[in-house]
DNA sequence: AGGCAGTGCCGAATCGTTCCGTCAACGGCG
DNA sequence: CGCCGTTGACGGAACGATTCGGCACTGCCT
């Protein structure tokens, strides 16, 4: 069932046929009239793909996750793809979740008018592929330092995590340290830079380790956090990035005899649903994945669509969840 | 960036380019080279879409929802598309998610090669569309009545809501209510004819009353079931779908001076994070979302690869949760 | 030498649209 | 009557790939 079909039908040719049902051409009321009821008649339906070749426009966004699968059982992702929706769906635009089955590298372009990138990683072969492709790209968060970039989205990480940090300072704390991911995720380097200066700000020796980024394994932030512990066992602050790794920190903390929220002040970069209902419960950074995920795609379809003419980076604010972990009642 | 440019700088054909590129054709493994690397050296990537236009094939299946920007709000359907997902990625499809913006009905047929429904409901004119435009379907639960169909992956509601019905049976209950969506959805439906087989079979009269496919609205749930009540006082049985009806007839047994799991027994057809946290917590059926995201993905992916032939409707099993709400200790 | 089987590469058609240039018909006007 | 502007519709060239039949050439066998 194609345009010429219809236009058969309808017994003109090709291109009245797709001007009438574009409305756009010259012809009478009563060709086009007569164009449209054969469509109709016929049921046919526009080749969405012939259409995206022949325009180039494809009425559909990418989002790009490092290894979707995995990374869409987390809430985060979960919640800033809920955000990207918010925005799609009015817009009539199709969200494509991009495959990053790694062992398939894409070659094609994908069948898309722009790219969000939730969280680029720096060895993220795909991410790099699709900033190399041309494609209009928007990042959701910081990219690591040395990778290609484009406008970003991101949280204001900074500044809440100095609200955390003054307000441990304020209960008493001055031996802060810091387990974040290392270089390869602009986060982990935000959240270090802020900390390597608030601490010289203050005076304060703060000590840092670096954690893997997006790693779910209990063992290996328990690991992390014991050797931090025995290397610096006066440490009354520990600001650890992900949720796992607060639930982690929480049973090293006791283990050593320690109270937490009492003489171990602790606190999470990243807010999560089970940190609430900890004992104690975790002082932690709400990253606003919705919104960040909803400014991510109107900046995209913006940028498509040649509204406005910014394209600067944005920042949306975070808000920090006090709990009784770093002292709260 | 063309297969022509590409062709040019290799001083091929366009077609021997093509072939090279492929690894199909025959030609000297030296042209086949040199095609290669004109092709690395131009940077040269393949155009989806003209490749789609040719071949017929996307590598990628959508999914629609009945108005997916809420819709994917609900735990339910994030579940879903996770489990959709752990299929598609090492499969290497890529996922679309259809927009469904109700106020720009799409003509053109999506770019997908199938599409999963996720829990068809009779007045959705875009699954209508989607059902009616030859492309393979596979829905994530039943169909209502009437609806043109296509195969079905469901849970198993009817054997889930019996083991509900007879633990309460044994727990003493004998005057049974449900509250479930009415005929636009398959799952309410069966939900409906299973309870009252069941009554019939235990000869015990079946109170029934109806409620709105994906109604979030506390409000009308509370309202529905006090009327139950009012109605039907000696009910000592109460079943609903949803999570939020289950928390608003928790309320309004409470309010009738009753004792919910103890005088009145409640369950629930759709277990959610609330139910566990209630006072009394609240039975109910785990519908294994994820698990139904899977099999659609699968019974849909090997369809489209020509795998096996079955095709057949698939029943995943359902597991209910017994809580304090229908006596558990 | 002639025939024949292989080999290596190319030309051209095709997928279904959109869009621009062209053209015939017509009516109005000087 | 001849000219011109307008109208209504059409033809054909893209868009960028895939695919298959065919053609020239080589080398071997008889």
């Amino acid at each position: 069932m194609t345009l010429q079909d219809v236009a058969k039908a309808a017994k003109v040719s090709r291109s009245t046929a797709s001007e009438a049902l574009a409305g756009t051409g010259r012809m009478t009321a009563a060709t086009r009239q007569s164009v449209v009821e054969a469509a109709q008649r016929l049921g046919y339906r526009p080749n969405a793909v012939a259409r995206s070749l022949r325009t180039g426009r494809m009425r559909a966004i990418g989002l790009h996750y490092l290894s979707s699968g995995d990374r869409f059982a987390s809430p985060y992702f979960r919640e800033f793809t809920t955000g990207v929706l918010d925005v799609t769906q009015p817009e009539d635009y199709d969200l494509t979740l991009l495959s990053s089955n790694p062992e398939v590298p894409r070659q094609a372009l994908p069948r898309v008018d722009g790219v969000i990138i939730a969280d680029p990683i720096a060895d993220d072969l795909r991410a790099h592929a699709l900033i190399g492709s041309a494609l209009p790209i928007v990042a959701g968060e910081l990219y690591p330092p040395g990778m290609p970039s484009s406008p970003v989205v991101s949280a204001d990480h900074a500044t809440a995590l100095r609200a955390i940090l003054d307000h441990a300072h304020g209960h008493g704390a001055t031996r802060p340290a810091l387990i974040a991911p290392g270089p390869n995720s602009g986060w982990g380097v935000l959240l270090r830079r802020t900390f390597e200066e608030w601490c010289a700000e203050r005076g304060l020796p703060g000590t840092t380790r670096e954690s893997r980024f997006g790693d779910t394994d209990p063992v290996a932030h328990t690991r992390l956090a014991a050797a931090l512990f025995a290397a610096e066992p006066d440490t009354d602050l520990l600001v650890v990035s992900s949720e796992v790794a607060a639930i982690a920190a929480l049973g090293v903390v006791r283990d050593r005899g320690r109270h937490p929220g009492v003489d171990v002040l602790l606190a999470c970069c990243a807010d999560g649903p089970r940190l609430d209902v900890t004992e104690p419960s975790i002082t932690a950074i709400d990253m606003r994945p919705r919104t960040l995920g909803r400014e991510c795609a109107r900046m995209l379809i913006d940028l498509l669509e040649g509204r406005g003419a910014p394209q600067e980076d944005k920042l949306v604010p975070a808000e920090v969840v006090f709990r009784a972990s770093t002292g709260a009642r």
